[in-house]
RNA sequence: GCCCACGUAGCUCAGUCGGUAGAGCGCGUCCUUGGUAAGGACGAGGUCACCGGUUCGAAUCCGGUCGUGGGCUCCA
């Protein structure tokens, strides 16, 4: 089925949706019900608190309504007899629609039985051709989704053209469940969060750290290696430093209350920035030493509200792998492809290989000169077009203080995820003062960049691990290979194998538990090891080893063969 | 923050009409010593998230708190 067709059929089953909810609650009044790339919804205000026992009632309704094949049809109104038809049914929210439609444009109402909604259209021509539906979930929605404005309720659905593809949608939905990375994280023990402690706040245990430690690792040589400097800065600064970099006045609602400290106001740093020019502050610089790229992957603390707070793709505590770029005019273009190279050199290492870039320019208020803002964004669309990225503009998107490029990576099951972000700041360097001398001997701004690439380890991993579903390639994973030995007689080889394999740098143990080898095996791939290694009698004999991969069994090789193997392969970062 | 739902053993979940709590997995002990996805027996483990109310009696009903989940313009 053609795209706008299925738009059409979902946004038709919308409709029939609001019908069936205004059979059953005559005081509803509609919003809108749009359909969307995975289904449609519909937004009601009503007295009676929609539960999940009323989406069966007004599923079943819904299937009436298709089975009497209920035509659409469609009227054209003038802007008065539309505000007249909907005044007198009381629709208050579709009057503050009608309102939105710029003037000229053609006023439509589409009839569908005993419902009529403002709408543009198109729909199916009768009900009988909604194929397959099913109501979701029932869920809260601010009109306009903005929160000064009354909550209303919303019913998510979908809908598809044949019973076999609803049915295979709602695998996919079952699918994307068993990999979400809290389950996962609890199943594998990789982490955890606690009551006791605090909503947001997370706890790496041992296997989730062990991963956590092969990025951070990766992530500091590759930062060495590319130029760049690291930094360690505190976790507090006085009120003064965020007054002076403006935190107090703009970012405070995302910023944990004081604490005193000898009588002075100290805050929990929710960004690394004042810290790293504090730093390029502690002396005069030169434009002989620029550029400096400073990176830290620096902890910080922000309070997100309730309800947005989700596992570990939004916290409240996390490690942003941070870096700030300072340079000088002349620099910059390089600088932005440079940064845009080693993000992209960072997602294929990690097995992301489809990446998409949104640049956002200058907004209505911005500061910064004109000349710094136009140069910023012609080196950013240069490193995009050098790096062959797909790129969209959001005109007007960025920030107050300079122009961004986000960029967005696609995972296994296709789905993206803003990861990098890449920011110009004409706003810092000024409010903290910050200069270079120049060859003229005299005073000059220099350019900064802010940089996150992976964005913050917490929701990077919590991707890493939807990503690969919890079967990390060896060189992530937490335990490469475990070492089954048949029965009790061959403990010691078994331990001995480990002992080799350790250490040679592999992160592997023995299963000494007085278990069959088919449980050791089974309680092994439940916890999506790369590797086992079965030894019994024969491999003792031998020296060898039993290699069984994530693909099955591969036969008997010598241990050293197979130590050259796994570490060639972590090597190589598979 | 707001709307809706949920919170029972470490995990996944059952628990009828209000009458003092159950399974599987996991964990412990013992037996079994095995060849590529679960060997067997026995046992321990619960302030039913927390606080309050209704009741002779609350996991169950009501209110509050905390936590978790789905969602909060993909623009008639």
């Amino acid at each position: 089925m053609a795209e706008h067709d299925l738009h059409a059929m979902r946004h038709s089953a919308a409709h029939i949706m609001a019908a069936a909810v205004q059979e059953l609650h005559p005081d509803a009044k509609f919003d809108i019900g749009p359909a969307t790339d995975e289904g449609f919804y519909y937004d009601f205000d009503m007295a009676h608190r929609l539960g999940p026992e009323d989406l069966k009632a007004i599923e079943r309704a819904m299937k009436k309504m298709i089975g009497r094949r209920l035509p659409f049809e469609r009227r054209e109104m003038t802007r008065e007899e539309a505000q007249a038809f909907f005044a007198a049914r009381g629709q208050s929210y579709k009057l503050e629609r009608l309102a939105d439609i710029p003037a000229g444009e053609t006023i439509s109402v589409y009839q569908c039985g005993d419902f009529a909604d403002l709408c543009r259209g198109p729909h199916v021509g009768h009900t009988g051709e909604v194929g397959s539906v099913k109501l979701l979930t029932v869920a809260g929605s601010y009109f306009r989704g903005d929160e000064r404005n009354p909550m209303l309720q919303r019913i998510y659905g979908t809908a598809f053209p044949s019973p076999a593809e609803l049915a295979d949608h709602l695998r996919r939905i079952e699918e994307a469940r068993k990999r979400d990375h809290r389950r996962l994280g609890s199943e594998l023990e990789l982490f955890s969060t606690h009551e006791a402690i605090g909503p947001g706040l997370i706890c790496w245990h041992p296997a989730g750290a062990r991963v956590r430690h092969v990025i951070e690792t990766f992530w500091r040589d590759a930062h060495y290696a590319n130029g760049y400097e690291l930094l360690y800065t505190p976790h507090l600064g006085r009120a003064t430093l965020w007054q002076t970099s403006g935190h107090l006045e703009f970012y405070r609602e995302a910023m944990y209350s004081a604490m005193q400290v000898d009588e002075q106001d100290y805050y929990v740093k929710p960004m690394n920035c004042p810290f790293h020019i504090q730093v390029y502050q502690n002396r005069p610089r030169s434009y002989r030493e620029l550029p400096l790229r400073w990176a830290e992957l620096g902890t910080v603390y922000r309070y997100e509200k309730g309800g947005v707070l989700h596992g570990l793709m939004r916290v409240r505590g996390f490690t942003q792998d941070d870096a700030h770029i300072i340079c000088t005019p002349g620099q910059i273009e390089d600088e932005i492809c440079e940064v845009l190279r080693f993000s992209l050199f960072l997602w294929d290492a990690f097995g992301f290989r489809e990446v998409k870039a949104y640049l956002a320019t200058r907004p209505p208020k911005a500061v910064g000169e004109p000349e710094r803002w136009e140069q910023a964004l012609a080196s950013l669309q240069h490193a995009v077009r050098r790096a062959g990225l797909d790129c969209e503009v959001d005109e007007g998107g960025g920030a107050f203080y300079g122009p961004k490029i986000d960029l967005k990576i696609k995972d296994a099951i296709g789905r993206q995820w803003q990861t990098t972000t890449i920011q110009f700041d004409f706003n810092l360097p000024e409010r903290f003062d910050m200069t270079y001398i120049g060859p003229d001997g005299r005073r000059h701004r220099p350019y900064m960049v802010h940089r996150a690439l992976l964005g913050s380890l917490e929701r990077f991993f919590g991707i890493l691990v939807e990503h690969y579903g919890g079967a990390f390639p060896t060189w992530l994973a937490p335990e490469q290979v475990r070492v089954l030995p048949i029965s009790e007689p061959f403990l010691d080889y078994a331990r001995a194998v480990a002992g080799t394999l350790r250490a040679a740098g592999v992160r592997v143990s023995a299963d000494t538990e007085a278990d069959t080898i088919g449980a050791k095996i089974r309680r092994a791939r439940n916890q999506r090891l790369p590797y086992m290694l079965v030894v019994g009698e024969r491999e003792a004999a031998s020296g060898e080893v039993s290699v069984r991969s994530r693909a099955g069994e591969e036969g008997s090789v010598s241990l050293d063969a197979f130590l050259a193997r796994v570490r060639a392969e972590i090597e190589a970062r598979g």
